[in-house]
DNA sequence: TTGATACTTAGGCATATGCTTAACCAATCG
DNA sequence: CGATTGGTTAAGCATATGCCTAAGTATCAA
């Protein structure tokens, strides 16, 4: 799986703000100019566009200008990181739960059992 | 649903952070005690300290004092908000995807369908 | 009671974030 | 051409983060 820690880092960080979310909420409705995206949002346009930068450098967004106008679509394939590292949490502490509902069953049934958690 | 967005804010930003999901990674394998998450960490004790406390208010990590020892211990329930949330977005741009489907095959039948997109 | 262990608190500092306003380009439009 | 519209850049500022060191506090051990 590699660390791809940064990757992680800066994914999370965009979707750390509401604002942000915002922003991919609209976008997985469908794509969107800059304006469009930052008219709901209670900023200035520049503030909003420094979102969508943060959110490109995360790779949830992807931008394509044509004319005077740039169309922001969203990136599905990038949410899946986050989503898979989230899982990888959820399989570590399953099993570890279940060890643990081994070892009392163990304990019940009278054993000795090497429980040690450390 | 609700918005629960602060709660939302909280939760990704405590994931930002390659110490915070070292910690969690740590935790969902079992519980530990303060030093023994800080000691793998490039950082002074305090400064580990201040990840725990972002990560408890994120609802991410439960902690317990027993004599000097503060023992700490995931809570699986707190991704799972962060996982609704990425399935949300999932399920509305798949939606979007597959309308977009329908239109393409309406068109491919010589249909004209109001496709507007907006 | 003395000392070590395990945190905790406090203060300070460097950098990062989030935002604003004020220009500045570049496509349209009249 | 000149004015608009849509976006971009730049500069500046207030606050938040992340980290450190130094100085506590509260067990536990001898």
């Amino acid at each position: 799986m590699l660390n791809q820690s940064a990757g992680l880092d800066r994914l999370f960080h965009a979707l750390a703000d509401p604002a942000r979310r915002a922003i991919v909420e609209r976008l997985s409705r469908g794509p969107a100019a800059v304006s469009e995206l930052a008219r709901p949002l209670p900023m200035s346009l520049p503030a909003a566009m420094q979102h969508l930068e943060v959110l490109q450098a995360a790779g949830l967004v992807r931008t394509q200008k044509v004319g005077r106008v740039r169309t922001c679509a969203i990136e599905p394939k990038a949410l899946s990181l986050a989503e898979q590292w989230i899982n990888a949490r959820r399989v570590s502490w399953e099993r570890r739960l279940d060890r643990l509902g081994e070892y009392l069953k163990t304990m019940e049934s009278g054993g000795d059992g090497d429980g040690a958690d450390r």
